[in-house]
DNA sequence: CTTGTTGCAAACGGTTTGCATGGTG
DNA sequence: CACCATGCAAACCGTTTGCAACAAG
């Protein structure tokens, strides 16, 4: 899913559900279109306040993530550094987890079939009904390893 | 391992590591060896401030848990919930990852063979140098689910 | 006695909330 | 004009830090 696609979809999604477009919604929605992976609540403040889009207030940004995780349009991501990240949901191709360097604190996705499939059939054999995973693997990137 | 040989363990490694024998330290280590799975730091400071060992500042039970991640006795787990959690590092054997019940916030531990042989391939094609890794499964569990 | 250890209270930083204002339908 | 959306500032809560009193070697 491109991410205008997106975008239009989760604005269709929110009249639906009863909600009014308000121009701070409709900016964070542009940011993270254009993101496909994981931004924090600050990262998208910031990036409102410089030269994408227009500034939201801090509290707008959280109530409005809030709201999009409800509907399923973003997912949480924790992968530590003391805050949560969000992203937008895609289709199943897009699906993806993260790399994260502990020394300088990038994050990278990535994908692989062999561990989803190890995780689908784990899934079935486990006391729980799972809904969601998360993966992190933490390690030094290239730059710092070098 | 069993919580007491990790117990002599930890505390041999802190003594060649130049540091001295406190009380605090020694109640937070005792408290940890008999868990083997992740608690936080405030679950920490309230179980010693109740029955289980003696009471231990906030600040010391921070300091602690941070000495000990730096010597790789204990290991940060992050599961959400907007706090870390810590486990003692045991044995290849003992190595597991979390189930989180998103309704009770109850984590189970699991351990799942294919899964590790998956990351452990994925580890080699990756850009990073892996150091660890962390899965999480959310989802509902049997009592939450029912 | 020298140096690590601990407790207390204040500082911090990400997140949430209360309340008054403003915009949408 | 009813109700959602937004901004501002204060409250929250897990975590960290400064500092002075203490204890181990």
């Amino acid at each position: 899913m491109r991410g205008a696609e997106w975008v239009s979809d989760a604005e269709a999604k929110l009249v639906t559900a009863g909600r009014k477009r308000g121009g701070a919604r409709r900016a964070v929605l542009e940011l993270l279109g254009g993101e496909t992976c994981a931004l924090s609540a600050l990262e998208i403040e910031d990036a409102l306040r410089g030269s994408q889009g227009r500034p939201v207030s801090r509290a707008s940004v959280y109530r409005i993530l809030d709201e999009l995780e409800q509907l399923r349009l973003v997912q949480r991501v924790e992968i530590g550094q003391a805050m949560v990240r969000y992203e937008r949901v895609c289709g199943q191709d897009e699906h993806h987890h993260h790399l994260v360097c502990d020394e300088c604190g990038v994050v990278i996705p990535f994908s692989d079939p062999a561990l989803e499939q190890a995780i689908t059939n784990l899934s079935e054999r486990v006391p729980l009904v799972v809904s969601e995973h998360e993966i992190v693997l933490h390690g030094s990137c290239q730059n710092c390893a070098a």
